[in-house]
Parts: structure tokens; sequence; C-alpha cells
RNA sequence: GCCGCGGUGGUGGAAUGGCAUACACGCAGGACUUAAAAUCCUGUGACCUCACGGUCGUGAGCGUUCGACUCGCUCCCGCGGCACCA
């Protein structure tokens, strides 16, 4: 009596085995990495947060990653996949308060839970191999990088405008704001001067930036290829910002100051005002009455000043496109061209972007097109070369924009430029006056790490009245987060609540002083937590070098695409300054990044409890089995997509599973095969090729097509040869061996109940792949000018174009189209044959 | 506005420049059954045709090619990122 595939009756039987053999320890792969025998492969999947609620998208996360893991492990490769969790941070110490309870207890009864439901997948990780952030076993070694970045200017202390959040009462960082609110909570982020600590990102602004496709394939045959999704290399460019222009000096008339202009195109020619930021330091000398103006003017500009300060930033830029401005009665010179501008001041410029004063001109540049409209400024468009109408330009080398009220200006000096060689000589001849300087800028900015929160690493330094901030020493690491802290929102710090805690001494000068009561930023400690993922426990720093050295860099990288310019910036950041340090030596810790997309609820809709269409694995599980949710998961869509979750098709992939299970329960009964049909053999062939492949390339989706399209053709031969199984031994436990990654658990309770293997298929050797495969018979599509009129069966694929041709040539078919008409021939061997007629 | 990614059946999605729509879902018809579920078989891009067969067809339009979903150009639409960034 044949048995039912019913997956409850075996799965959590091997779970156990395995746990109990020890099959996926990871102190294995540690022993190995000495002998160096095999190849390593690094697998990382982001740490995922502890937030409480395992849905299905973790698996869909975390499959793929398994799948893969296994498949090279049987490929012979010492395979590192191990487990942590991004344990701190504010949701813990919101829900915490929302529902009375410790961040720490909140966490940790998550992460039990969410541990249990993981563990039903079926992956190869090692839960006894865990990082959890905070722990101090992990947050010390954050300190202590805080420390190293400390000692090497690269932590500083600085007075910002910072986006807070009052909802969460603490800083957050640019990256963390989402169209103006934040990314947590979703409260509207406002802007506010904030003492706090800074990782100066921007001193490896350089390093950080991806080198283009051209110069990264320049023959550097030491260095691994790194391969990170375009969307990634572009996006941190662009958020990095770099740019080439130049720093122009504009003399003020009638006083000793100069306003400089950072601008990418200097179209001086045009170039009809300038205009200042409110926090600019011309503004502050006029108020203070350092630079004498008109006196009307001079309350305008006071009066303007006064409003842009009750306005934050975030107002000035969101509100309205109108544009305001004030004129400060100053002229200033424009050397190149020849002519004096006035400078008004307006909050469309911004302190901090570029050097806070605009050289206008409103021809060229949208926004001082509008400021120039508004305020009745002259609007000088600069034509040159071939650009703009002909006519016009025999007038004069500078036209008015058509229908814009401006004046003309004649030139010599652009005569015969291109637009483009006109900046370029525009900047030479300033920088040969003196009058300018030419400049990199960029778009990146300090990476804040203060929070005012309580949930996060604890900053290591001592504010001491006499001596300032001193550091924490490293033997005193860690300064352990005390449990005992009001942590509701006050708007202070939670830990300054904790005076017993707060109080401490100088380690200079031995005085009473005080702990800084920040907490690290929680990207912080994602930035650098692969390196501790080596050795959890190691006690002589935060990683243990000689593993990093075998183990690292990453081989793949699994994660989404929410992360580009936030967490894997950090990383790449964290990676470089360890190089620096000598710690590792490598320039980037990732070799492949590869991007997961969403699985939305069956409704189409994002997941979430309040429209009630989260799908828990648990249920899943308990309907069809871990093996059918994980192959369902990876067959639904390519890693990168995003889509809704289908009950119908999973219930076709529990199909796909019970049908295997069937035709496996032949070779039970089975005495001997007699009649093993080879054409099924060169199909498995086949199919074997593209599986390996396939994951190889994690296009999980198409190499279980290929495992279906197979499982038909071996039905179907099962039928018609009137044999059962029509596959030997030896080749169907081949196929059983290509489908484990995928479904772990059926393979291995056919592998061992029905083969009788005695160890593990999980540590079997993934079949040979046949790089040839020799077809006894192949199907050759036939063409008549580009379109498909017939095909023919050749014995093989190897037959020359006169053997086809003779055959073709008596087709009846062909004829009717060929017959008395002079014809050429296509012939891509194996491929395809067209007649051209 | 700038940058990146995409647009293929009713649906999810396949296709090193070489048979477009693999695989699956759904749907329709059939077998089994007293009946239903489950399972199995057949069909399933559109249009014309009793049929044999033919025409059209991968967002639109040009182009390169014996041959284009794939390469180039010009548009249209959708998604994502950045942005009063000087």
């Amino acid at each position: 009596m044949l048995s039912k595939y019913q997956p409850q009756q075996f799965e959590k039987k091997w779970a156990e085995e395995w746990k109990k053999a020890g099959v996926y320890k990871i102190n294995k792969v540690i022993e190995s990495i000495k002998s160096e025998e095999k190849p390593k492969f690094y697998t990382l999947v982001e740490l995922p947060y502890t937030s409480g609620d395992l849905h299905i998208g973790h698996w869909f996360t975390f499959t793929h990653p398994d799948v893969l893991s296994r498949f090279k492990r049987m490929n012979g490769y010492n395979v590192f996949f191990p487990m942590g969790y991004d344990a701190f941070g504010l949701p813990a110490e919101n829900a915490a308060i929302k529902r009375k309870t410790h961040p720490k207890d909140w966490t940790m009864k998550n992460i039990e839970t969410m541990t249990k439901q993981f563990q039903q997948m079926g992956t190869m990780i090692d839960w006894d191999w865990m990082t959890i952030t905070c722990q101090p076993e992990y947050y010390r070694w954050n300190q202590w990088i805080f420390l190293k970045l400390y000692e090497k200017g690269l932590a500083f202390r600085g007075k910002a405008l910072s986006n807070w959040c009052p909802s969460c009462q603490t800083v957050i960082a640019n990256e963390n704001i989402e169209n103006g609110k934040c990314w947590r909570c979703g409260e509207t982020v406002v802007q506010k001067e904030v003492e706090q600590w800074f990782l100066k990102i921007t001193d490896y602004a350089e390093q950080l930036i991806w080198p283009s496709s051209a110069e990264a394939s320049e023959g550097k045959p030491d260095k691994p290829k790194i391969d990170w999704p375009k969307s990634v290399k572009v996006g941190q460019n662009n958020w990095i910002g770099k740019k080439t222009g130049i720093n122009m000096d504009y003399p003020v008339k009638g006083s000793k100051e100069t306003i400089t202009c950072f601008t990418t195109a200097p179209v001086n020619f045009g170039m009809t005002f300038i205009v200042v930021a409110p926090e600019h330091k011309i503004v502050k000398k006029i108020i203070n009455g350092e630079i004498k103006i008109d006196p009307k003017c001079k309350k305008e500009v006071e009066e303007y000043y006064k409003k842009a300060q009750e306005k934050t930033e975030m107002d000035r830029l969101t509100e309205g496109k109108e544009k305001t401005g004030v004129f400060t009665g100053l002229y200033a010179t424009n050397r190149i061209a020849g002519w004096d501008v006035p400078v008004w001041v307006a909050d469309f410029a911004i302190g901090h972007v570029g050097t806070g004063a605009v050289q206008g001109c409103p021809g060229h540049d949208y926004k001082d097109f509008e400021f120039a409209k508004k305020f009745n400024l002259p609007i000088i468009r600069v034509v040159t070369g071939e650009d703009g109408d002909q006519s016009e330009i025999k007038e004069s080398r500078q036209v008015i924009i058509k229908g814009m009220k401006g004046k003309m200006v004649n030139s010599k000096f652009l005569d015969g430029l291109e637009f483009s060689e006109g900046l370029e000589k525009t900047m030479d001849y300033a920088e040969e006056k003196g009058w300018g300087k030419r400049v990199f800028s960029y778009h990146i900015r300090d990476w804040s790490i203060s929070r005012q929160r309580y949930w996060g690493t604890p900053v290591p330094m001592i504010h001491c009245v006499g001596c300032g901030v001193v550091p924490v020493s490293e033997k005193e690491l860690p300064v352990e987060l005390p449990y005992e802290v009001d942590f509701t929102p006050r708007g202070m710090p939670p830990l300054a609540t904790n005076k017993k805690w707060l109080n401490t001494k100088c380690p200079k000068c031995g005085k009473p002083a005080k702990r800084d009561p920040e907490t690290l930023d929680t990207f912080f400690d994602s930035a650098w937590y692969w390196f501790r993922y080596l050795s959890p426990q190691y006690k002589e720093g935060p990683f243990d070098g000689e593993r990093a050295k075998k183990l690292t860099p990453v081989d793949v990288y699994f994660g989404g695409a929410e992360h580009t310019l936030g967490h894997t910036l950090y990383a790449r950041f964290f990676t470089k300054f360890f190089k620096s340090l000598g710690m590792v030596n490598q320039d980037e810790f990732a070799l492949k990044r590869v991007q997961h997309g969403i699985v939305l609820g069956p409704d189409g809709n994002k997941m979430s409890k309040s429209k009630g269409n989260v799908i828990n694995p648990d249920d899943v599980v308990a309907e069809y089995g871990s093996d059918t949710a994980r192959l369902y998961l990876c067959f639904m869509m390519p890693y990168e997509g995003t889509g809704a979750w289908s009950t119908q098709t999973i219930a076709g992939v529990n199909r796909f599973l019970s049908r295997i299970w069937k035709i496996y329960q032949d070779y039970s009964v089975m005495v001997s095969l007699t009649n093993h049909d080879k054409n099924l053999e060169i199909k498995l062939k086949k199919t074997i090729k593209k599986v390996t492949e396939d994951i190889d390339n994690i296009k999980m989706n198409t190499s279980i097509a290929a495992m279906m399209e197979f499982l038909n053709d071996w039905e179907a031969a099962c039928t018609t040869s009137e044999v059962v199984g029509a596959l030997s031994q030896q080749y169907a436990k081949q196929f059983l061996q290509i489908l484990a990654p995928f479904a772990p658990f059926m393979t291995e309770e056919i592998w061992r109940n029905i083969f009788g293997e005695k160890t593990s298929i999980h540590l079997s050797s993934w079949p040979k792949v046949e790089r040839k495969i020799i077809e006894e018979e192949i199907v050759l599509p036939v063409q008549i000018n580009g379109k498909l009129r017939t095909t023919i069966k050749l014995q093989n694929r190897n037959l020359t174009e006169t053997t086809v041709m003779d055959m073709l040539i008596k087709d009846e078919k062909i004829q009717k189209y060929i017959g008395g008409k002079k014809y050429r021939v296509i012939y891509v061997q194996g491929k395809i044959i067209n007649f051209i007629v």
C-alpha cells in the first residue's frame, strides 16, 4: 500500500534528527577553514529586526539564501551561513512604553518566538551560533569601534541643525526621512539645533564612490569582481553627489566684503543677480551694522531675516514654490562679464548648501528664472556655437529668451565656442585672474549617530567640567546599559534620569563627572555585524581577524532595496575604516548584493494587521508543510519581484510535491528496473544542468520550472514504457538531490527510507553536470523568409548544411515555397535554418 | 526637473539575436463517482476557416539584421530614488 504525501508526519522528525547529528553545525565550518581544502562561501542575509511578528516575508527573504547555501555545500563549498538579530532601537522602546513593559523583556521574548518560527523553515542555520546586538558582548565592541573612530578624529561632537522627530523625541538621520516624515512613526520631522555626535563619513566620500563600470573592469586581475545592482551603485553615487565646479568670488561694492558662489556651470554672461541665504555672513553683518546699507533696505532685511528664523528648513523648502526675497541695496561686481549685479536675500538659498550664496543666471536655471520674473530682474540667455536660434546669434552672442524682458549684451569672449567649452573657458579665465577656484562639492553629510533614547548602545564618553569630553578607557568597556531607567519621553535622554548610572568620575582628573546619556543609532550596530558573526563570543577584539581572513568578504549579501542609502553605505564605510586600521584587507565587504522584493497579501496590498491580509507562516506550515511553503516562495516570482500571495498557486506547488512523492513510492515496491529510459536520462542531465546554473544565478523560479518539466516527462515515460519508475535508481536519486535544497524534508525522507541511505542527503555531493549532453534527436525549426513554416527531426545536432539541405529539398512543404525560385540559405548548426527566397 | 528600473496571454511569469508565451495558476470540456471533493486526461494569445491552413501579435513608431521581446534612435505609460543642491 503506497502512502500519501503527508509532510506533517516527518518534517519535525528530520529537524530533530539533523540537530542531533549536527548536520548544520558552524563549528564544523570553522574547523574545516583551517585545512583550506574547500573553497569558502559566506551567505549573508540582513539581520532581521526583533519586531516579534515573523511574517511570510521573512521566509521569502531567507528561503532563497538557504537554497543557495545548501546548493553550494553540496557542491563542495565550506558554507558559512550565520544568523543574528537587530535588537536595539526605537520600535522596541515605543512598544514597551505602549505595553508597559521593558524593551529588553519585550525584545528577548520576541527573539524566542521568532526563532521558533524560523526553525520550522528548515534552514541550514545553526541556531546555537547567534549574534544579538542588544547584548553587552556585542555592543561593547560598538563602543570600542566608537572610541577608535574618536581617536582617528572621525567621531566628533558638533552642533547642527538636525532632523528632530517630536514624537520619538530624538534626532534622526537624513536617510531615515521619507517625504518629510519619520520613517518609523510617520510624524512630520522638524529642524532643531542640537548638539550631538557625528561620524565623519564625508572623509570617506571619495572612497565610497563606485567606479564607473569602465574603470571597474580595467584589468585588475587580483581584485575580485564586485557585483552589486546598478540601482544601488547609482543611488549611492547620487547620494554622495560629487560635483566639480568653481567657487566664484564677487567683490561687494563699497565694502571689503566678497561673496563667494559655488556653481557647476558658470554662465557669467547670463548672471544678473546674487542671492544669499538668510544665514549668510553678509546678512549678519548688515544687521549688526558692520556693513552700512540704505536704512529702508536694512529694515526690510531685518524683517525678512526674522521671518526666516521662525521657519524650519523643511517649511522653507516645502511651503509653496512662490519665491520670496528682499533687496539689500548692495551691488557686487561680476568681473568676468564686466557689470554689477544686485545682491538679494532669499530663503530659497540654504546656508549649508554650496557656499550659501547663489549666482542668479535666470536664462539657464528655472528657480533663478522664477525669482527674476517675480522681482523684475533682467533675464539673459547665453547662446553659443550651434545652440539656439541662428538668426538671432548673428545679431549678438547673447540672445534674450523669446518673449522675456531683458537686455542684450555683446561679448567677444565666447566667440566660436560650444556651450560647454564656454563654461570651461570661463572657469580657466576666473582661476587665472584669481577670481575663482575650482572645487569639488559633495551632497553627503556627516552621519548623525546620537539618539536621545534609551534602547541602544551607550556612548562611551564622559563629560567633565574641567577636562571636557573624555573617552572611557578601553578596559572599562562595556559601559553597560542599565536596566532600571525611566524611558518614557520627557524631552531629555532617558539615561540622564538614572543618576546612579549617570554620575561617575573623570578618567583624566578623577573629579566627579557625568556619562554621556545618549545612545548610538542602530545603524551603527548593523554597520559591522557580519564580522562579529564570525566569532560571536570573541573577547580579544570585535572579531577574530584570522577567521575574517578566511571567510570574508561576504559572497552574497541578501537584503532589502530600502537600505541603499543607509545601511549598506554605512557598512561600506565601516569596512573601509577597518581596513585603514589594518583589521581587514578588503575594500568591499560583500562581493555580490541581491535585493529581494515584497510578498503582498492575497488582496494585492501590503500585508498589515489592520487590513487583515497577513499570511502567518505557522498556518501555511500546518496546512501544507515547510517544503511546500519554501518551494512556493521560490517559485512564485523572481527574488527581486513583488507580488501577491496566492492560495491557489501554493496548492499547485503542493500538487507537484505530491506527484514526486508518489513516483518515488514506486521504488519501495520495485524489485528491479528492466527498461531504463535512455531518452529520459538525457532529459534529466539537461535538467541537472539547468537547475545548477539557475541556482547559481539565484533564479529559483526557473529551476523549479525545469524540475516540473522533468517530472511531466518522467510521468509520461512511466505510462508509455509500462515500466514502473522508468528511471534507474541511480538517476532517480540524482533528481532527488537537485530538489533537496528546495524541499529538504521530503527529499531526506525519501533518501533515507526508500533508498535506505545512512547519511543525510544534504551531506551528499551534487550530481555531476555534463557540459556536453549528446541528444539522440533534435527538432530543427525551418524558416522561409524569417517566418517559421515547419520543423524537421535530425538524428543529432552536428549534421552539416549539405546533409540537412538534402533532407529538406525533397520536402513538399518546402518545395511549395521555394520551388522554381532563387534562394539562399542561412544555417545555424543545430539551431535553425532559414531560406531567403 | 534629474537619475535608475520596467511595459510579454485572463493571472504570476519564461525566452546566450534563432520555434514568443516554458512552468504554474485560472478557465472550459471529458474520465472516475449515486453525488461532491480529490485525482487524471484534453484544450486554452487574437482573428479568419467546417477543415487543411493562413493573417496579426511582446507599450507606440522608425532603424540595424537572413532573422529583433532581445541591439540603436524617437516617443508614451508605470514603478522606485533624489531634489528650490546653486
